[in-house]
DNA sequence: GCGGTTGACAACCATAAGGTTGATTATTAT
DNA sequence: ATAATAATCAACCTTATGGTTGTCAACCGC
């Protein structure tokens, strides 16, 4: 699968439903079942993108007597921030910032296409 | 199918290699050969690849010669910057800006989750 | 203990995603 | 005109994704 962290939380957030699930969590914890009550589809359904939340570090799921209750784990979206923020200059016309970030790059990220 | 920016763009994003295309565009234009040249598959998966940044307007791409050339767009990223902004708060543990974008959110967002 | 909730799990299905190869179209060079 | 290069397209394969339903386990309230 797409195993490293970038991959995994962008695909989590490209589902409507799971950015509507994440929207909701931030306002506070909140169990499967109020979660799902929004939707129109069936809880299993929402349990599984709620695993795929939770596979990318969104969110924990903690179970307290028969409620499994879910928060936000705001990790990941830093990544996704630190990320897009080394092309922020590429709209704020300033091209220093997307230079540092092309060198890291080269330097350290295997993420870089190998030469 | 996922027709909303947000997903088309975090879908775009959700693959090392699209990533890796990007990073390289924004050094400046590059052809489609010159894109697949350090990747170990076929010009024709690195054209699908390119398919898929186009489609989420991340990229343009318009021939010159017999050469395809391919343009990083900063627009879409702009929206992402937009959405995680929104929960930067979260790690800032200032909880005011994340407040006003659920209120904005509930008011105007075909996003959120319907009650 | 019994019945109702909560929610995960498994099996299944349809469609999408990521890759391959082979054919096709433009364009350039000889 | 012919040949080579650039890149898309089409068909195909395999695996992932997003949904369904049904079963099961755990936890209440009686």
């Amino acid at each position: 699968m797409e195993q490293d962290v970038l991959s995994l939380t962008f695909g989590a957030l490209s589902d409507p439903t799971r950015r509507a699930l994440l929207a909701r969590l931030a306002i506070g914890e909140a169990s499967v079942g109020e979660l799902a009550q929004p939707f129109d589809m069936s809880t299993a359904a929402v349990s599984k993108h709620l695993k795929v939340l939770e596979n990318a570090g969104l969110i924990n799921r903690h179970k307290r007597s028969q409620y499994n209750y879910c928060t936000l784990e705001a990790g990941p979206l830093k990544d996704i921030d630190r990320w897009v923020g080394a092309y922020r200059a590429l709209w704020h016309e300033n091209l220093e910032q997307l230079d540092d970030y092309l060198a890291e790059l080269q330097r350290v990220d295997p993420e870089a296409p190998k030469q």
